[in-house]
RNA sequence: GCGGCAUUGGCGGAAUUGGUAGACGCGCCAGACUUAGGAUCUGGUUCUCACGAGUGUAGGUUCGAGUCCUAUAUGCCGCACCA
């Protein structure tokens, strides 16, 4: 019987369908194993064959430990607010609810066809009231929550309010507003002025992850820098913790050391500038206390508080020219141009060591959100304030012995302390710590940690996101009760941002909370007496994103985003893949979400994530075809391309991208390229033999013995280069089963690579060969031949899975066939294994497998079998024999020798004999089971 | 500038603990069956006519190095005026 994967593959997936089986209950004897996916974000163009390489992988490892007896988890979801669909509905005036429910649907019918053992009944998806409801209920409880710094976790606002009542003498005498505002400062979602990243082209601001280079990266639109209302998620006061969990899990160290790049935890010190003439001194931040005697100016970020109180009169028209340009200079402009700019702002500090009088300076090189928004300079030691120095004229003081600061700074932290008082002749890491203490005893500064790591910003002027549960009375922002979530979209006319720059909800009519009837509201008045108005941004694409793996484990639950007991069941995320361009978003903000929901005790692990593996991209391959476009050229006439280097083609030939569905093996299919646009319906060809079309009577029939070679390149996968492939048409041709073993075939999970259709063939054919295996079958004893076989695969293939080294299966699979076929092995027992083996990774034809063996049970229910080493031993060991490191000899000895009779065996031998020529050895090795080293 | 990762045949890539480098697949070559081959099957395939050489380059440790150490080059990724 042939292999026809299409009947397989069809009939087991209903067969698994009816059954139920990939069910999964948060009630089980068995353990527990949580498998998850980063969730995708369905967009308008459907899977490309690059998305299921995570999720085969995973669905490998959750097979096998499903077959090791674990209880598994593995859901699927959909990330489905955001703006792609909002800027769609933009376009064509669809709500974005329907296409993005029409994408969603598209992606599950592609996913159901590569087999996934997921539980569709878990499903869950961001913009579901019975989802998004648990968001917006985690940002009251943020709301509702302060950070305590002593005891370093989230507390009720409530305690804090208690100590305000005890120990704050003003609190009494506040007003509602001030107490609220008050509080403001303290909340983990806060409101606040802050600066943002406001893009114009997407109407929005965005989140520091959002942009790069000055660039949104959805769209690639110019990000300016404005001061703006927003909710802000507190996520800097978790930046130590999260930067001290990475110690604690399972992450790639790339990954981890992305982490600790975008936390950034520098450790230095804050000190105390007198300021000439002024009472209150101001504080700088430094890493290089020990360069305080080398410090001969101040600089203040243009943003600084600072800025106004030491801005002379004399200087103000300058310094206010200055300030004005920065604030007009986008993020790009400022990054784009790195010229040294700066002012002088009339005053002089006083330097605490030296008593020197220095220069005060604004220039936008410091910046105003890290530390205290102002630095001492040093210019012999430091780069920029090198720079600055020259541009100005300011003086330079060297204060590391043989330091050349004639032509540049001295930036390392290293050498021995000159023109430095109390720090001369020490060593800089013992001049840091000398002047820390110093600066601490004598109350000029203090110790200091920075963080670079900046509050998230949580609103987002845009339609498609959850709302924001916050009505405003009298000016401040106060909670809709919980009992009243979800709190719905409303219905509006149109996305588009208003004209008046508010977010698109403000075309909802008088959408409103009505305090008294306990509800939301439209097309009333609002009167701000009892019906106020709702806030009309939404919040992030990573607000849903950043507890959804929560949510699974429980998503049928209507009193909690999860129950206690579901939660004490799964715990966390024991293996979660995805790709690494999530470092330091959904990664950051979803350690953040959960660190905060373990502070209120609501969830019982600190990290979501024990494990995590990030695949690599799947790059696209790219075919080219050759345009002749030399002399006498019709536009008509390809080259194959081992023929364009000849003389007569050399550049006159112009590469054209080809769909790389109408190649095969790098070789054109002629009838199907004259097809495919009316442009080339009369394509002529120079075919890779260098014959023409002429002397090819085949053409446009299978026959056809004349090739056209196509050239190829690797590049994004994309439409316009024709090279996107879609797992649809792979698993057509080729079925579901090679499209997984070929995926994971093509190299490491977790590298980078193009999807390359050659040697998909090789695969395909290897399944052919495996199912004939199972033509017949006879209940006999294996032999040992058959065992030793077996075992060894089991062997293999268990370590692969267990370190996710997938690609190396495949060949190990390839081989065992070709013994077992070698062999004419047609033992139940042997070849019921092997489809067990296979199972996770191919789980139709595993199943068509294991029932051909005389199974009534589903394979995905078997049992992982269990390795036999006995199986494994040889009768006896082959030890290369070598002489100084060259191999000479083998000699093939009772596996039963000690290292000794091995020894003395090889020394004994008539070969060995020859080789030493009568000379005694200088050194033997022996290594046990594997090889004789005789040095001369 | 700082940090991380990589570099092995014509190609993708194996080598898991320092122990016979190049598994497996593609491609290519030869043969078989064929009117035909872009089907199937069998054999060969690191380079070199050979002696030998060989895991980006140069050193080192070791009886033994693709694997460990030092330096260096190239490529990819992350952060970046973060004091």
């Amino acid at each position: 019987m042939e292999y026809n994967f299409q009947e397989i593959e069809q009939h087991w997936q209903n067969e698994w369908n009816k059954a139920n089986v990939y069910k999964v209950s948060n009630k089980s004897e068995k353990k527990p194993f949580y498998t998850l996916d980063m969730f995708p974000y369905p967009s308008g163009a459907g899977l490309h064959v690059g998305h299921p390489l995570g999720y085969i992988a995973s669905d490998i490892y959750s097979r096998y430990k499903r077959l090791q007896g674990f209880n598994v988890l593995h859901p699927m979801g959909f990330d489905a607010y955001g703006l792609p669909a909002e800027q769609y509905a933009i376009q064509t005036g669809q709500h974005p609810e329907k296409t993005t429910n029409e994408n969603i649907a598209r992606y599950i019918s592609q996913l159901k066809k590569i087999g996934f053992s997921y539980d569709w009944d878990r499903m869950i998806r961001t913009c579901d009231p019975d989802f998004y409801r648990w968001t917006q209920w985690a940002f009251i409880q943020m709301f509702h929550s302060y950070y305590d710094t002593n005891l370093q976790k989230a507390q009720p606002i409530a305690r804090l309010i208690e100590r305000f009542e005890k120990n704050d003498l003003n609190w009494a005498s506040m007003s509602e507003k001030e107490k609220q505002e008050k509080l403001m400062q303290y909340r983990i979602a806060y409101l606040a002025d802050t600066k943002v990243n406001w893009c114009p082209k997407l109407g929005t601001v965005l989140a520091n992850d959002e942009v790069s280079e000055g660039l949104s990266v959805r769209g690639g639109y110019p990000v300016e820098q404005r001061v703006m209302r927003q909710w802000c998620l507190r996520v800097s006061a978790y930046a130590g913790r999260l930067l001290e969990g990475l110690d604690r899990i399972n992450w790639t160290e790339s990954l981890k050391e992305t982490q600790r790049n975008w936390i950034g935890r520098s450790e230095g010190a804050e000190m105390k500038f007198r300021i000439k003439g002024q009472e209150e001194p101001f504080t700088i931040f430094t890493t290089r206390a020990d360069t305080v005697y080398g410090v001969t100016f101040m600089v203040l970020a243009p943003e600084s508080e600072y800025v106004a109180r030491v801005t002379t009169d004399e200087q103000k028209e300058e310094v206010e020219a200055y300030l004005d340009r920065c604030r007009h200079r986008t993020e790009r402009e400022r990054i784009a141009d790195r010229r040294v700019t700066g002012v002088f702002t009339g005053s002089y500090a006083i330097n605490p060591l030296t008593n020197a009088e220095i220069p005060i300076y604004v220039s936008d090189y410091v910046l105003a959100g890290y530390g205290t928004g102002a630095i001492m300079a040093v210019p012999a030691h430091d780069s920029r304030d090198y720079a600055f120095a020259k541009h100005f004229n300011l003086p330079i003081i060297p204060l590391i012995e043989g330091a050349d600061v004639s032509e540049q700074s001295f930036d390392a932290k290293e050498g021995k302390m000159i023109n430095s008082g109390i720090l001369n002749g020490l060593e800089v890491p013992d001049a840091i710590q000398k002047m820390k203490e110093y600066i601490t005893n004598t109350g000029i500064g203090h110790v200091k940690v920075n963080y670079r790591l900046r509050d998230a910003i949580f609103s987002r002027q845009r339609y498609w996101g959850e709302p924001f549960p916050i009505y405003y009375k009298d000016g401040m922002p106060y909670t809709l009760p919980e009992e009243c979530l979800p709190l719905r979209l409303p219905e509006i006319s149109t996305f588009l941002p208003t004209e008046t720059g508010e977010p698109p909800l403000g075309h909802a009519e008088n959408w409103a909370w009505d305090e008294q009837n306990k509800k939301v509201v439209s097309n009333t008045l609002i009167d701000h007496k009892t019906v106020f108005p709702i806030e009309l941004c939404t919040m992030p694409g990573f607000a849903g994103s950043s507890a959804y793996y929560l949510r699974y484990t429980d998503n049928h639950n209507n009193e909690a985003l999860v129950g206690k007991e579901a939660n004490e069941y799964w715990r966390q995320v024991n293996l979660y893949i995805g790709g690494t361009e999530h470092a330091t978003g959904h990664l950051i903000y979803s350690r953040f979400w959960n660190k905060f929901l373990y502070d209120l005790g609501l969830i019982c692990e600190d990290e979501p994530f024990q494990r995590l593996v990030n695949q690599g991209m799947i790059q696209g391959r790219s075919n080219f075809v050759y345009r002749y476009i030399g002399e006498g050229a019709t536009g008509n006439l390809f080259i194959s391309y081992n023929l364009i280097d000849l003389p007569e083609y050399k550049d006159k030939v112009q590469p054209i991208h080809v769909n790389v569905n109408i190649v095969h093996n790098d070789v054109l299919d002629i009838t199907a390229f004259r097809n495919w646009m009316p442009e080339f319906k009369n394509a002529q060809f120079v075919f890779a033999d260098g014959t023409s079309i002429e002397d090819n009577p085949y053409l446009g029939s299978p026959l056809n013995p004349k090739q056209y070679i196509c050239g190829w390149a690797v590049e994004k996968m994309s439409k316009s280069m024709f090279n996107v492939v879609n797992p649809d048409d792979v698993i057509a041709q080729y079925g579901a089963d090679t499209l997984r073993l070929y995926e994971m075939f093509l190299g490491p999970l977790e590298m980078s690579k193009p999807w390359d259709t050659n040697g998909i063939d090789g695969v395909h054919r290897f399944l052919k060969k495996l199912w004939n295996m199972y033509e017949k079958i006879e209940d006999r004893e294996p032999t040992r031949e058959e065992l030793r076989s077996l075992h060894k695969l089991i062997k293999k293939i268990t370590w692969d899975v267990e370190n996710l080294s997938f690609n190396t299966s495949i060949p190990a699979f390839m081989i065992a066939q070709t013994e077992l076929a070698g062999l004419k092995c047609n033992s139940r027992q042997v070849l019921e294994q092997f489809a067990v083996l296979m199972a996770p990774y191919a789980p139709h034809i595993a199943e068509a497998m294991w029932h051909r063996c005389g199974n009534e049970s589903f394979v995905v229910d078997a049992a992982w079998p269990e390795l036999n080493e006995s199986y494994l031993e040889e009768d006896g060991v082959n030890y290369p024999v070598q002489f100084n490191g060259k191999v000479r000899f083998t000699l093939t000895l009772p596996k039963t020798m000690t290292k000794e009779e091995v020894e003395k065996t090889v020394l004994a031998n008539d070969e060995t004999a020859r080789y030493m020529n009568g000379a005694a050895p200088k050194r033997v090795i022996v290594v046990p089971g594997k090889i004789v080293n005789i040095v001369i």
